[in-house]
DNA sequence: GCCAACGTTGGC
DNA sequence: GCCAACGTTGGC
């Protein structure tokens, strides 16, 4: 099993939609190494956090889990979806997506703030100076030692 | 809203 | 293949 973080501005998609939701399609990656570890990386059963990035409180939200390993994102596919890609088709997907199953939503936003403050987690990429991507993979030591600051002290 | 950092585009 | 110009991300 593999563990990763996936952002999403929660003003368009929130942790709490996906609750609401039980599962949905990751569509809208338009980078190619995003896409890219979605596509021959990521396997379903794997796990993710749900990171809310471009707002208020930027952190972690919670816990999802794959569920449908990659297939073509149709958005790219779609002439009214602002995600459309004249350049991807049918024959030849440009683009790629997975499905997530919301699994937990923590009791509090880990915050990148307090992600920060962890000598243990100086690594993660996400912490890398100038990091944009959507889609970051996470080690297991990262992941349990973030399961471990949600718990009250 | 600012702006640093990064990715993409396209002329050459 | 280079690289300037432009667009986007995302924290602050």
């Amino acid at each position: 099993m593999q563990y990763w973080l996936m952002k999403s501005e929660p003003d368009s998609y929130s942790i709490d939609d996906l609750q609401r939701d039980k599962s949905t399609p990751w569509n809208g990656v338009r980078n190619y190494q995003a896409r890219n570890m979605m596509r021959d990386i990521m396997r379903k059963g794997d796990r993710a956090f749900f990171y809310h990035s471009n707002c208020g409180q930027p952190g972690i939200a919670g816990v999802m889990k794959v569920s449908r390993t990659a297939y073509p994102d149709f958005t790219a596919l779609d002439p009214a979806s602002d995600y459309f890609d004249p350049k991807s088709s049918n024959e030849n997907p440009r683009w790629w997506m997975v499905d997530v199953a919301y699994a937990r939503k923590f009791a509090r936003i880990i915050t990148l703030r307090e992600l920060k403050q962890h000598p243990q987690l100086s690594n993660m990429v996400i912490l890398r100076r100038g990091n944009r991507l959507s889609i970051t993979p996470v080690t297991k030591n990262e992941w349990e030692f973030i399961l471990e600051l949600e718990k009250p002290v």
